[in-house]
DNA sequence: ATAGCTGCAAATGCTTTGCAAGGCC
DNA sequence: GGCCTTGCAAAGCATTTGCAGCTAT
């Protein structure tokens, strides 16, 4: 499962989502597209972005975190109230969430066997359908 | 789906979890459990306190929410970054989330057809699974 | 040139904590 | 009386915002 994408349609996403092609942005498009699926937290991301030399604030980090998410490029993932995760699959899919270290791994769509497109309340349209497999480690 | 227990049982199930029965907690254990099933935030029972005329601080609130989930009495539900929710059916059942207004529902068990018992990653025991269905209101 | 970004620091909002005073057993 | 609770205010954290300076086009 590796991003095919080269390096260069970066430039041209972000265009796309009405984004100006900052450096900052370029950088962190790359930390967050180019290895695969990941699931970051503006903290994790920020500290990734120092290791590499990026310059970038925080600030920032949450902005751009944001605005790729409004683009369609990321997704926000929430499974604990103190912290926000954004995925880098954008497809429908489904997390497993490690309750003793926090971290979050994508469920492989063929293990979740059926969900119910069930009857909404009237006047209301789906949105999404979140499913968190909470797990913990055997003691 | 009335709740059936006797006010006077409050006492009693505060005791069988460890914790005093003080006026607070039997107060807001009253709130809580004497009105059906409900959903709520430590804002929005601060406010039902205090129309109630019950003397409670904020901080109090709080802690009697996590002791209360501690004790199985209620059920933390997580479907937004930024405020926690506290569920009075601690049953096994989902929730449907209102993005619009961020009120949250449960979803009545027979709507959701089947959850397949996917294959767990080893030596991981499933704590829980989650599944919020987001609607937003027809424009 | 200029509209849009970035960075910093301050502000915000929810939640937790420290500690003295009060209440249950 | 002794230990658990409570309340208040202060602290904590993740996140957002205001604004001056910078940058892509």
């Amino acid at each position: 499962m590796v991003d095919l994408r080269p390096t260069s349609d970066v430039t041209q996403e972000l265009r796309a989502a009405g984004l100006r092609p900052t450096r900052q942005r370029l950088a962190l498009a790359r930390l967050l597209f180019d290895h695969g699926n990941r699931h970051e937290t503006a903290e994790s991301l920020y500290d990734r972005s120092q290791e590499a030399g990026i310059k970038v604030s925080l600030a920032t980090i949450y902005n751009t975190l944001h605005q790729f998410t409004a683009a369609g490029l990321l997704r926000q993932v929430v499974v604990n109230s103190t912290r926000s995760y954004f995925d880098t699959n954008v497809e429908d899919h489904h997390h497993f969430y490690f309750e003793d270290t926090g971290e979050i791994a994508d469920i492989p769509n063929d293990r979740i066997n059926s969900i119910a497109p069930t009857d909404l309340p009237a006047d209301m349209e789906l949105s999404r359908v979140d499913i968190i497999v909470r797990l913990r480690g055997t003691r």
